[in-house]
DNA sequence: GCCAACGTTGGC
DNA sequence: GCCAACGTTGGC
């Protein structure tokens, strides 16, 4: 199993929303950058899990966990003229975007925030905390997942 | 709201 | 293929 983190800026998508969405699931739709879509397409696994981050928000921070529950397909949403994510270069026949579903697993007792992230010395490599480092889909590793979890007051497993 | 850091686009 | 201009991300 892999660990991963997404990002939503919850005033658009919060980990909450997620967890009243029916099945406590939704699509991972409007991903637009090539390094993320070759993680949802290629790396992302039925039962990895990930944090889900709150970007932009009052404070950023982890929110929870969620599981990956369907692995990469096509990004229909791409497809839509209408949709805010149409990209005219993405055709059903051979599709540019991917997207993952996944489902809520467990809230945080409490938001983990940026800050605190940056304090720990095993965080120092994680992507995250890099210079600069905005990808919206990004790996993490299993010592970085296990620290988190221990912060948060959490199971790892 | 500002702006640094990136990624993408398009002229040449 | 280079690189300037532009748009986006996201912390602060």
């Amino acid at each position: 199993m892999r660990y991963w983190l997404v990002k939503s800026e919850p005033d658009v998508f919060s980990f909450a929303d997620l967890q009243a969405a029916p099945k406590k699931t939704t699509h991972w739709d409007g991903v637009r950058n090539y390094q993320a879509r070759n993680t949802l397409r290629d790396e992302m696994k039925r039962g990895d899990r990930c944090f889900y981050y709150h970007s932009n928000a009052e404070p950023s921070g982890i929110a929870g966990i969620c599981e990956v529950v369907r692995e990469g397909y096509p990004d229909h949403t791409a497809f839509d003229k209408k949709d805010p994510h149409y990209d005219p270069k993405s055709k059903p026949d051979a599709p540019t975007w991917y997207m993952v579903d996944v489902k809520a697993v467990k809230a945080f007792p409490r938001l983990i925030a940026l800050g605190e992230l940056r304090d720990v010395a095993a965080l120092k490599g994680m992507v995250l905390l890099q210079k600069g480092s905005r990808l919206s889909v990004q790996p993490v590793t299993k010592k970085e997942w296990e620290t988190i979890c221990a912060m948060a007051g959490v199971s790892a497993t």
